[in-house]
Order: C-alpha cells, then structure tokens, then sequence
DNA sequence: TTGAAAAAATTACTCTCGGTTGTATTTTTC
DNA sequence: GAAAAATACAACCGAGAGTAATTTTTTCAA
C-alpha cells in the first residue's frame, strides 16, 4: 500500500496538530468544528493525506494556542545554512550589515525624489568605476512623473 | 470585481513571501526555480490566488532565509532574532522596493570603503539637511527612526 | 461481560483550486 | 530604441481538498 501521503513535512505538520490536540484533550469533532470543516477532512490533515493550506494553519494555530511555528520542524532555520545564491546572499548579507542599515535609512530621510535619484546615480557611476560610459552627465533624462 | 483571493490570510503570507523575495533581490523566476513550480504559480501565491500548502511554506521559508512564522501576523516577536525585522516596516519596504534595491546593489558595486563612507556620509547630510538643518555633524546619533 | 455511545479509521465520491502552458505587458539593460 | 528579463494575465486540466456514508476501535457504566 503506497502511502499517499503528499510528503513527509505535511505528515509531521499533522502530526503536531494531533499531538497538539491530543495535550488539550481535544476531539477530532470538537476541533473541526471550530474549524469549520468535517472531522474526517482533519483526519487527513493529521495523517498528512492533504496538505494544510497556509490560512488554515494559523486558524488551527489559533485554535490551539500555539504560534504557526510550532508545527514545524524549525531546527534548520536557525542553522543559519541558507542556499542562496551568491549574489542573492550578498545582497541580503548587506542588508542585515550596519552598513546597509545607515544607508537604507540616510536615504529614506532624503525627500526629494530628484536628489534621491541624483544620489542614486551618483552611486552607480561609483560602482563601475571603470568607465562612466557617457560622457554627457547629465545622468537624468527627466523622464515623466513615474511614481 | 470581488477578489478571487481564498482569504485575506492568504494574501497576507503571500505578500510576505514578495516582500521577502524582493529584499534578497530575487526573481520571481529564480525563486519558483529552487520550490520546483512555475513562476506563474509563485505568482498566484504571492497574490493569494492559490494558497501556500504547509510543506511548501516550509520551503519557501528555507529557500528564503526565515522562519515560517515569519510570513504571519502573528506576534512579531519570533522574528526578533531575524535581522531585517528588527527593522521598522518603512526600511524593510523602501530595501525591497525597486529603488531600494537598486541603491544597495549599487553600493556593494563600490568596493573602496572610503567611497563609501563619503556616499555614506552624503546620503546623511542631504536628508537631516531637510530635517533639521543642523550645524554639528552628529550624524553618528541620527537613529530616531522617526524625527 | 456486554453493549451502547463517542472517537477514530476507511472508503467512495464530487468539484474546487493547485499547477501547467501560453501569451501579453511592463521593466531593465545595452 | 531594440533585445532581453521580469512580471502580469488568461485558459485549461487533473490531482487533491473537502464531503458523506459506513465501519472499526475505544471507553465505561451497569
């Protein structure tokens, strides 16, 4: 008999709802009830036979009394062993950086759209510093109100 | 025209899911890659068309770099130890927003830390000069997130 | 022990919606 | 300003989300 299940995340998601309602000492009844669906369709969730959609879970989570992330299996996360690509993970790495704090909000307290994109210019001719690659620095075409 | 959305749950962990993508810089197309779905159908997520199953939230949110619970309403507190919600929701909107990207990878393109200090210390003047037009540079000091 | 009532499991069925492909539109880049 | 990348929009199809009915297991008082 080929278990059917859609995979075995959704299985253990289930099975931490069934070991969550068991502690409470909750039926099936009782709690599809308040979930607004059959007792047989929470069967399937707690044998992880359909998966849990992502509303429906925090409403059991609510039901329940315990945040989403209980249900998981969340060890990996904090591993801090994200497979990002290179760029991507430069990206978010600066971000998170001192660094890229300051700037974010130096640049949100400057107003003026036009000496934001001056600045922004600024930085990228910065960047590939190389070569400018247009003599005419006149680094805006003043293109229309966008935005 | 009524929204065709499951529920506004899922609309919400949808938008978290974008606005997540878009702070790591990624495309629709790079992410739906890595969960092994069509762009068109991350797409659906990301409107709240479809709703997110609980495996493939927890796959997103190692793809992603986050907690599951990260993509809920639910008590921000989880999130603490992640670096960008620490942040205020205007910083982690701007970073994600076409120009706030564009300005970060614009940055990490300079490579000589004293270009960047001085873009740095621009970015600075040019808004506290609107905010508080100040004499003393004590731009060290300038982290009221709102002046 | 028994037997009736609650809780849980299993099966059969329907029709929504999760997922695909295909095309159009917008945005970026050179 | 055109080519390419990223995103949006639409139509279609079948797996699986959800229901209903029946069967098995558990519980517990008489």
């Amino acid at each position: 008999m080929k278990a059917k299940t859609p995979n075995a995340i959704d299985a253990y998601v289930g099975e931490r709802v069934r070991l969550r309602r068991k502690l409470l000492g909750m039926s099936q009844v009782s709690l599809s009830e308040s979930l607004g669906i059959t007792f047989q369709q929470l069967q399937k969730y707690e044998k992880g036979v359909n998966r849990i959609g992502a509303s429906r879970l925090q409403r059991i989570a609510e039901v329940l009394g315990v945040p989403v992330g209980f249900f998981f299996d969340e060890d990996r996360q904090h591993t801090a062993g994200l497979r990002l690509s290179a760029e991507t993970d430069e990206v978010a790495h600066f971000i998170a950086s001192k660094e890229g704090l300051a700037l974010t909000r130096a640049f949100i307290a400057i107003e003026d759209p036009n000496i934001r994109r001056k600045l922004l210019a600024l930085a990228r001719s910065l960047g590939s510093s190389q070569a400018v690659t247009d003599e005419h620095e006149g680094w805006e075409r003043a293109d229309e109100t966008r935005g």
